[in-house]
DNA sequence: CTAGGGTTAG
């Protein structure tokens, strides 16, 4: 019997158990060197128990046996027990580790002092002068990000061959810092040490992050010259680092070239396409993986997740939040957890997203900074900053980044300034008003919530190489009906060299539309195209037609529109309609109407502007044919509401709400008021009453409007000529905004009013828009 | 008979 070759050879646990019986009765147990050989040979076949057993009933063990036996552990994952193994090698008399202990048990230490004795005794037997005992030892310390140690150790290594570079370099990639990880690569170029599949697969991920596109370029062409294409590790970072530098066709050209894919390889790429905003190639390929028979892992489905949100895909959606709880990732992984989170609330579907959230074992920042992301981006911005008030306040998260990028942009929507400059504070407390994101969004939320001035400060003090800070500080100025400013800050930006982009233009041409500079307006819609080479989208285009229609000149924006090399969207004629309510052009609004009420059947905003229209000029069937169509169409009128901020809290009122604690209060002092705003002249617009009602009743539904409700609120809970803001969540109706300059006169407040549109200024009984009513 | 250093995340 060759047990000797046998051992070696043998493919089969069906094949090793009767052999391993006849070794037992050949009587060759106590043959260390056969007895190890079968011990290797269960642990390749992934037989543990049969390992343990072979090893403990050896009786015969040299140093070869426990070293198999450690390797044995480690391969199944017990890394304890093979430390433990370990220990009580050293505890046997006669027997000493060799330089092969080292590596395997070094792989088992799960913690840094274990690994420091580790190397005090490779010191003491001197072993450092193996170059696979070092490797392990810089690999150890890099581990538990103890880069000092693991620079030590290779800087007293006698002799270094590739591998120790390796484990250098690898080091440096593993605790993220990926400019010393290139600085050790040149230092290996430089030395003439070379590369090979290792070292490329570990710098190609450094040259994604550090987006140095020409570095990974030469390297490819390296691995094609030495044939290194064939390596799997070697063609998946490839892979991953030209998705990560937008070059996706080099991507799936390596993708393709590839005769085995592995699992990796397959998520690389559709996390590539999932990136690049390529949601239905990302599922294409997650298809054909599932053809091959690739099980997806928890990677795989946190692409999936954001492929399904990006083409809104809601059954989808569900199904693989399906698979997610019977594979229980929900449970042990916050990274699919959060990934849940975030897909339901960019499918809208806030509410299962909440469930998630609320059920996730446990959380960490980012879980937190989805959830309020998601509030925000659904509208729901009063939650968003109730939640990150319970974060800090109750769960004790310091935010990050990521929180305060979320929850600025919530208080710029509902104008809550104290709210955001209470996050201001917190941001300069943690180190974050420097970064450009939060800064951006500081100065957005001060021009949001009224402060031009602030944000115009701050902005002064950002970083400006970026579109970022400008494309805020531009639309800022254009709110607040600054056109000049905003085309002075455009030349500023022009000037100091950074190159606008297309949000950059529709700031500008809705502030040149704002403050009505028609000429200034078509020449930056010009220059866009002319100097910067930026194709209009339909933002641009409904821009110009606003500026134009805003104007008067509807038949050069209805010309316009017709020149249009893009299909107009409702956007563009939602504009003209606009346009025609302003000049009051019953019929062109009449025939525009058609298009948009195609395009956009289910906005209703539009529907409400016609029939506004042919109230204002007594045409009632015109009004009662609109109100049948939105019957017929089951369309509900959005509700409209108002916000205001009191006491760093914000209070909104819904049209007609009667539940607010101060109710009583409030519309006593509309009764007040309106008393003295008639007796100053104010007249009722009923026009902007779409309700086929009584006189007295059309006066109460105006005074119910809930801009009026938060005004008065504002009157009844602030200190006289404390200035009022409020936010209103559609377009001030015409009958409160003339109603709301007599109060600014009678009260002798400053009243600011920001409606989806624009920033009203009221102060002394006018307000700055000087148009439309 | 036993050994080191490698690729994908919100």
């Amino acid at each position: 019997m060759d047990f000797n070759r046998l051992f070696l050879t043998c493919p089969s646990l069906r094949l090793a158990r009767p052999l391993h019986s006849l070794f037992i009765v050949a009587g060759r147990t106590g043959d260390s060197l056969l007895s190890t050989k079968l011990l290797n040979l269960y642990s390749r076949l992934g037989d543990l128990p049969s390992s343990i057993l072979v090893f403990e009933h050896s009786p015969a063990k040299n140093v070869v046996s426990w070293n198999s036996m450690i390797s044995c552990y480690v391969r199944h994952g017990l890394f304890s027990q093979a430390v433990g193994c370990f220990r009580r090698l050293l505890a046997t008399p006669g027997i000493r580790p060799d330089a092969f202990t080292f590596p395997v048990t070094l792989k088992a230490c799960q913690d840094l002092d274990v690994a420091k004795n580790m190397h005090s005794l490779v010191f003491k037997m001197g072993f450092v002068w193996n170059v696979f005992v070092s490797a392990s030892l810089i690999h150890v310390y890099s581990r538990f990000g103890s880069l000092g140690n693991a620079e030590k150790a290779f800087g007293e290594m006698p002799y270094r061959d590739l591998g120790s570079w390796n484990a250098m370099v690898s080091g440096f990639c593993l605790n993220g810092k990926a400019v010393e990880a290139l600085r050790v690569f040149e230092e290996m170029i430089r030395e003439e040490v070379g590369m090979d599949k290792v070292t490329i697969s570990s710098i190609l991920p450094v040259c994604a992050q550090l987006e140095n596109l020409l570095m990974g370029m030469s390297i490819h062409v390296h691995v094609i010259k030495r044939g290194l294409n064939s390596d799997i590790f070697v063609a998946n970072a490839l892979i991953d680092m030209y998705a990560k530098l937008d070059c996706l066709d080099e991507a799936r050209r390596v993708f393709d070239g590839m005769e085995e894919k592995d699992l990796i390889t397959w998520n690389s790429i559709i996390a590539g396409y999932e990136q690049a905003g390529n949601p239905s190639m990302a599922l294409k390929l997650f298809d054909m993986m599932k053809e091959c028979g690739i099980e997806p892992d928890i990677l795989t489905l946190v692409s999936l997740a954001s492929v399904v949100a990006q083409l809104g895909d809601n059954r989808r959606g569900r199904s693989v939040h399906c698979y997610v709880m019977r594979r229980g990732w929900d449970g042990d992984d916050i990274v699919v957890g959060n990934a849940m989170v975030d897909m339901y609330a960019k499918l809208t579907n806030i509410k299962p997203a909440q469930e998630v959230f609320n059920r996730m074992p446990a959380k960490d920042v980012i879980s937190w900074n989805t959830l309020i992301a998601g509030y925000s981006q659904n509208g729901l911005a009063n939650e968003a900053i109730e939640t990150y008030e319970y974060m800090e306040k109750y769960e004790g998260v310091a935010p990050s980044q990521g929180t305060l990028v979320s929850v600025l942009p919530a208080c710029s929507h509902v104008g809550a300034l104290q709210q955001g400059m209470r996050i201001h504070g917190r941001s300069i407390h943690i180190g974050l008003e420097v970064d450009v994101f939060v800064a951006t969004c500081l100065v957005d939320m001060y021009a949001k919530c009224g402060r031009l001035q602030d944000a115009m400060l701050l902005f002064e003090r950002v970083p400006k190489r970026s579109t970022g800070p400008w494309n805020a500080i531009i639309a800022g100025h254009g709110v607040h009906g600054h056109g000049d400013k905003a085309l002075g800050l455009f030349s500023d930006m022009q000037q100091e060299g950074v190159k606008p982009d297309q949000v950059t233009f529709v700031s500008l041409l809705s502030a040149c539309s704002h403050a009505g500079l028609v000429d200034q307006g078509r020449q930056c819609f010009q220059i866009m195209q002319t100097t910067y080479g930026i194709k209009p989208a339909t933002k641009h285009y409904a821009c110009m037609v606003d500026l134009l229609g805003r104007a008067g000149q509807l038949d050069a924006a209805y010309k316009f529109i017709k020149s249009m090399s893009l299909r107009p969207d409702s956007g563009v004629w939602g504009a003209f309609l606009g346009a025609c309510r302003i000049h009051g052009n019953v019929e062109m609004g009449a025939l525009v109407s058609n298009y948009l009420f195609e395009v956009d059947p289910e906005n209703v905003g539009y529907y409400v502007l016609l029939s506004n229209m042919y109230a204002k000029v007594g045409k009632w069937d015109g009004v009662d044919e609109v109100r049948a169509l939105v019957r017929r169409r089951h369309l509900q009128k959005t509700p409209g509401w108002s916000s205001i901020e009191v006491n760093k809290k914000v209070h909104v009122f819904f049209t007609g709400n009667q539940t607010h604690p101060l109710y009583e209060k409030i519309h006593k002092e509309i009764g007040i008021l309106s008393a003295k705003m008639k007796s100053l002249g104010y007249v009722p617009d009923y026009s902007f009453v779409l309700q086929d009602v009584e006189e007295d009743e059309k006066e109460h539904i105006l005074t119910s409007h809930s801009e009026r409700l938060a005004i008065a609120f504002g009157i009844i809970s602030t200190l006289p000529r404390t200035p009022i803001q409020i936010y209103k969540n559609l377009r001030v109706c015409g009958d409160c905004h003339n109603a709301t300059k007599f109060i600014s006169r009678i009260t002798e407040r400053e009243i600011i009013v920001r409606d989806s549109n624009r920033f009203h200024h009221f102060k002394d009984g006018s307000c700055s828009c000087g148009d439309y009513w």
